[in-house]
RNA sequence: CGGGGCAUAGCUCAGUCUGGUAGAGCGCUACGUUCGGGACGUAGAGGUCGCAGGUUCGAAUCUUGUUGCCCCGACCA
């Protein structure tokens, strides 16, 4: 049986999953180390992702703002929890001016910064810093900030959307005047993940507060929204952070209360990124290419139709306008009308992961009909249908698709959760090569013994269960 | 930043050991025959062999240095 992708899924998970993003036009590595270039294709998927985060985080009360790339070096000082974690992966800016020398650009000795900025890795210090003087009252509580923007981080080992030196993310910043609502908002953005991921990538996902050794630096408490991928490797796909009163006391973000005294707030952050897209790809596609849910295909469906020498102008005009048709209620589709062969219009769009395929060829014209295959089942879904039933079912088939992907990735998750009673257990587990996400009781988990199989089988504590925090998830991670 | 590997056509790679005019497959272009889940033939286009030095009559090949990439670690959304 021939694949799209070679090598499969089976033969060697992490370089299929390379040659597939490559297949599927989705992005490149580039010439700057470490960041990558998002192409059209793969760029389109992020701006449905986007759009359909950006909806729920403004119907959260949330408005969007724009804060700056650098932040003055000085502001990392003062959290000092927080310096510490991002320390070793900072960018630094210290020159404004190039200048010849010696027939090369560089940077001009004469023009260093007296204060070097350093490139976002994110923003909660430079958000803090514009929160202390944007909250003076009680009044101005809650304050919800987004921002849509890029960051840097030095990453040693890069991997194509799932760890880049530089990835495009939302990042949320609100503030409170009591630590209740903090703590009530983070759990609100948590689950306001998992239900995006759920409904919208048609991912479940594992929902948990992560351990103290897990944390966000700065951060009293962390949730963390963790998908399980094919090989059974998680990915933290989306945190929500309880920020206690670290960043408002570092910052001197205070409210002058109904009682007349001066108290610091509680702030929250919370974001998700383009690791998503990693998570997108590796939990849906298969050995012949991407397969994406409907909610975030750029085309929902692709029509191809079948020309021969005689047939071409008038299958073509007719292909046009069954997409037309399909356009006026409100689905995004493309007519691949392009001179090339049939079955490489079909491999393409199979590899691109476009849900419904229609294929119009002589027959189907003369018949009124079309043939329509489902990406996610394959070939052996090939149904026809008259046209009139077509545009009146369609809508219907996308979310058909939308609901059995999430479904099948429900079922193939429950195979990859495994409960276990010791330590022992968990190292036959792993020692016969199980994969996926084993549950345990979190006190077993604090000693050196658990360190040791930590350092050994490269596993990590994922989270608590949100069901009974005194288990946690155990698995190997990206 | 440690350990290993690689750098030759758009892509995957051979050629390097043993120095002697740059190769294959796929992809691309044209034409013909094909045509509903990866067709075939013919003809073409396409590379200062990562970069800089050294050895040599002559370097993709030997040598020194350098840069970048991949895999495995440490770090991480």
């Amino acid at each position: 049986m021939k694949t799209a992708i070679t090598p499969t899924r089976e033969e060697n998970f992490s370089e299929w999953y390379q040659n597939l993003i490559t297949a599927a036009d989705l992005a490149e590595n580039s010439p700057v180390r470490g960041c990558m270039t998002i192409k059209p294709y793969g760029w389109a998927i992020w701006e449905l992702m986007r759009d359909e985060m950006d909806k729920r985080i403004k119907a959260n009360g949330v408005l969007n703002a724009n804060f700056p790339l650098l932040i003055p070096i000085d502001f990392f000082n003062k959290e000092a929890e927080h310096v510490a974690g991002f320390a070793k992966e900072c960018a630094v800016v210290t020159h404004h001016r190039l200048k010849m020398i010696d027939g090369k650009l560089q940077p001009d000795p004469d023009a260093e910064l007296t204060e070097p900025y350093v490139i976002r890795p994110t923003s909660e210090t430079i958000i803090g810093e514009a929160m202390s003087r944007w909250v003076q009252s009680y009044r101005d509580l809650p304050l919800k900030l987004n921002q849509w923007v890029n960051v840097m981080r030095w990453e040693m080992r890069p991997r194509l959307f799932l760890r880049t030196a530089e990835f495009n993310w939302q990042e949320g910043h609100n503030v409170f005047a009591t630590h209740e609502e903090s703590n009530a908002d983070a759990r609100k953005m948590h689950k306001m993940y998992a239900e995006y991921m759920a409904n919208v990538l048609a991912i479940p996902v594992i929902m948990g507060e992560k351990t103290p050794e897990e944390r966000f630096a700065g951060a009293d408490h962390t949730y963390t929204v963790e998908q399980i991928m094919q090989d059974g490797k998680a990915l933290q796909a989306g945190t929500s952070h309880d920020l206690g009163q670290h960043f408002a006391k570092s910052f001197g973000i205070q409210y002058l209360g109904t009682d007349g005294k001066l108290t610091h707030a509680w702030t929250t952050s919370w974001g998700t990124s383009t690791r998503m897209m990693g998570g997108l790809f590796m939990t849906h596609s298969d050995d012949d290419g991407l397969v994406l849910p409907p909610a975030v295909a750029p085309y929902q469906i692709v029509v191809i139709p079948i020309t021969r020498d005689e047939n071409v102008d008038a299958l073509n005009k007719f292909a046009n306008e069954i997409g037309e048709q399909l356009r006026s209620i409100g689905i995004r589709v493309l007519v691949d009308d392009s001179d090339a062969r049939a079955p490489d219009k079909m491999w393409k769009w199979i590899k691109r992961g476009v849900p419904l395929r229609v294929e119009i060829g002589s027959r189907e014209m003369e018949e009124k009909t079309l043939t329509v295959t489902r990406r996610d089942l394959g070939k052996s879904s090939k149904t026809t249908l008259s046209i009139d039933e077509f545009m009146a079912s369609a809508q219907k088939m996308l979310n058909t698709i939308q609901h059995d992907m999430l479904v099948a990735v429900e079922e193939r998750n429950k195979k990859m959760i495994t409960d276990i009673k010791d330590l022992a257990e968990l190292e036959s587990a792993l020692e016969s090569g199980k994969i996926g996400f084993f549950r345990i009781k979190y006190d077993l988990t604090t000693n050196d013994e658990f360190d040791g199989l930590i350092e050994k089988y490269k596993i990590s504590r994922r989270c608590l269960d949100e069901k009974d925090p005194t288990y946690v998830f155990v698995a190997k991670s990206y």
